[in-house]
DNA sequence: ATAGGGTTAG
């Protein structure tokens, strides 16, 4: 234990003032006692020492110590010398990494500009540091500006670091990009901040392109390219580029940080292959939450909650002490597979045995839990007992599970309130429009329709991705982009009279679903899902398994069409859809039809 | 003294 008197200190001058200064400085860190310090280092005269500064700004990385930190700037003898960029730029640093207080980053930055004190070339990455995580473009292109003015246009990392401020400020990408494309030489970090920009908008086909372009360009990738790159791999659902990535992680033997790993964990599972996720995070030495996390997300999205529940179980007695974040995973293993009294228990021990506040998130994978397993009424009843308002995702939740329970007019109700909520929303009018073809209210439906059309929302047009030969083919429904449409049609064709013949009837209600009136024909069999599936019989080995990703929830039709061809082609087919997975063999699928 | 990264309800 380290006590604090500063009455017992010796107070000396000059260079042994500065070195007694910082060896008691060290020694206090993480001492609650900064207002003695503060009242020390005056009392020396080291307020304006750039070393004794850092140092006090760093100890304790509180807020006070920031706020510490800046008053030496304006103590009253404070002198303006050759310091003072640097202490600036310290000040600078603390606020732009203290995630409430980004703002005042800015404002010293302002001050010091405005004092005529020159920012130098460590000014700038923490300055743009700040206003990436302010996300305000304005602010960052007049930044960029000064950047020029003052002369580090050719800083390679003050210019990294501006690409990641463009790329974390909405509409920022393509200053990112042109800042890209212009810099005089790009080392692994530029190319890893544009990949990870792309990669965080959802521009996942931008994202690995780029990473192509990078082996092209002959700069080594390392492991937190890696990780924008699985990131891209995990949206995108490619599995295979995945598998690539990770070859390549091993033969080039890039070092496997625990981040590493954990989004490996998570690309695998979430592209389909949570038996490998599995293995790589049995291989972790270092494992964090994140990690066990990761893998029961998997597990809950393979619809393997009891297993997911164990590992979780598991990773309380190996000393990790859950979050918030952890309990989502598991509520959502619970709710996925059926464990309604799971789910209770473990929703109930999150605040008694572990003191976490519940948040929106977990009070939606109970409504989920209980209206998914027909509970309807408790989930009712459990939304108006919420401390929290419900929010729409609440509301669609349970319009869903009364929709799949047959309690249409209750869900037709609920609809119509969150298009009042959220009159915008183009997935609130799909939900309403859905449950009047459930209820073969044509005309309704065709109001809907209507309605739409006037406000000009539009519906998201539902597509299927398929990775093949190092390809990443998207098809949307009623697709006649792909080169080879007229055979994926005659193939669709046949597969459908194979399944007539198997005796499997069209649910029409669902396969209505989306459709104008003048397409009902046409677009009976013609599901992007469909389309993905028969591209896949066409150009795949007989007996090797298709992986497909929708990008909205599978429809009831398709959801059965697909179990038919799993058998009648004997192919695993195994489908990811906004939600979880499905794995159809022989004619049945993993989700039990339970989703 | 400076830059880029992993889990989050439907």
């Amino acid at each position: 234990m380290v006590y604090f008197s500063p009455g017992k200190m010796l107070i000396s001058h000059g260079r042994a003032a500065e070195q007694n200064c910082l060896a008691f400085l060290e020694l206090c860190n993480n001492l609650p006692k900064l207002s003695q310090l503060h009242t020390y280092i005056l009392k020396l005269g080291l307020h304006s020492n750039p070393l004794v500064l850092t140092k006090f700004a760093s100890i304790s990385s509180g807020l006070n110590a920031i706020c510490y930190a800046s008053s030496f700037l304006f103590a009253p003898d404070a002198k303006l010398h050759l310091y003072d960029t640097f202490l600036f730029n310290t000040v600078i640093r603390a606020y732009a990494e203290t995630s409430d207080l980004k703002h005042s980053a800015i404002s010293y930055y302002k001050a010091m500009v405005k004092d005529c004190i020159l920012p130098n070339k460590f000014t700038y990455p923490f300055v743009l540091k700040a206003c990436a995580g302010l996300r305000k473009l304005n602010l960052g292109q007049s930044l960029h500006g000064s950047v020029l003015k003052y002369g580090f246009g050719d800083d390679t990392h003050v210019l990294n670091t501006m690409i990641h401020m463009y790329c974390s400020c909405p509409g920022g990408i393509e200053f990112a990009r042109i800042l890209f494309e212009e810099m005089p030489k790009c080392d692994s970090v530029s190319w890893s901040a544009m990949i990870g920009g792309y990669a965080k908008l959802g521009m996942s086909i931008e994202a690995v392109q780029l990473f192509r372009e990078m082996q092209i360009s002959g700069v080594r990738p390392d492991e937190i390219t890696m990780v924008s790159v699985l990131s891209a791999c995990t949206d995108l659902g490619a599995l295979d580029l995945g598998k690539w990535v990770s070859a390549y992680i091993e033969r080039e033997k890039v070092e496997k940080s625990v981040e590493l790993s954990n989004a490996l964990i998570d690309m695998f599972a979430k592209c389909g292959d949570v038996e490998e996720a599995l293995m790589l995070f049995r291989d972790m030495k270092d494992k964090n939450i994140v990690s066990w996390t990761s893998l029961i997300d998997g597990m809950a999205m393979h619809g393997r909650g009891t297993e997911g529940i164990s590992l979780f179980e598991e990773m309380k007695s190996s000393g990790i002490v859950p979050d918030d974040v952890s309990f989502i995973g598991l509520l959502t293993a619970c709710s996925h597979s059926r464990l309604v009294e799971e789910g209770r228990r473990h929703f109930d021990s999150m605040t008694k045995e572990y003191g976490i506040l519940p948040k929106i998130e977990h009070y939606g994978c109970m409504v989920d839990l209980l209206s998914r397993a027909g509970l309807i009424k408790e989930a009712l009843e459990f939304v108006h007992k919420m401390p929290i308002k419900p929010n729409p995702i609440i509301w669609r939740t349970l319009i869903t599970a009364c929709r799949a329970h047959g309690e249409l007019k209750l869900s037709e109700k609920i609809a119509r309130k969150i298009i009042k909520d959220e009159p915008m929303l183009e997935s609130n009018y799909v939900l309403l429009s859905n449950i009047y073809a459930k209820m073969l209210q044509w005309q309704k439906k065709t109001t809907i329709r209507e309605v739409m059309a006037k406000k000009g929302i539009r519906k998201i047009p539902g597509s299927t991705m398929i990775e093949l030969d190092n390809q990443i083919y998207e098809f949307v429904a009623g697709d006649k982009s792909h080169i080879q449409h007229s055979e994926i049609y005659r193939m669709v064709e046949e597969i459908g009279k194979k399944m007539k013949m198997a005796g499997y009837v069209a649910a029409t209600s669902e396969v209505l679903l989306d459709i104008d009136d003048e397409d009902k024909e046409d677009v009976l069999h013609w599901h992007s899902e469909k389309l993905a599936i028969a591209f896949a019989l066409l150009k795949t080995p007989p007996g090797t398994s298709i992986r497909i990703v929708k990008n909205l929830r599978v429809c009831g039709d398709c959801h059965s069409a697909i179990k038919f061809i799993s058998k009648i082609y004997n192919r695993e087919i195994v489908m990811r859809d906004r939600n979880r997975f499905h794995h159809f063999k022989n004619g049945q699928c993993s989700c039990t039809d339970f989703w």
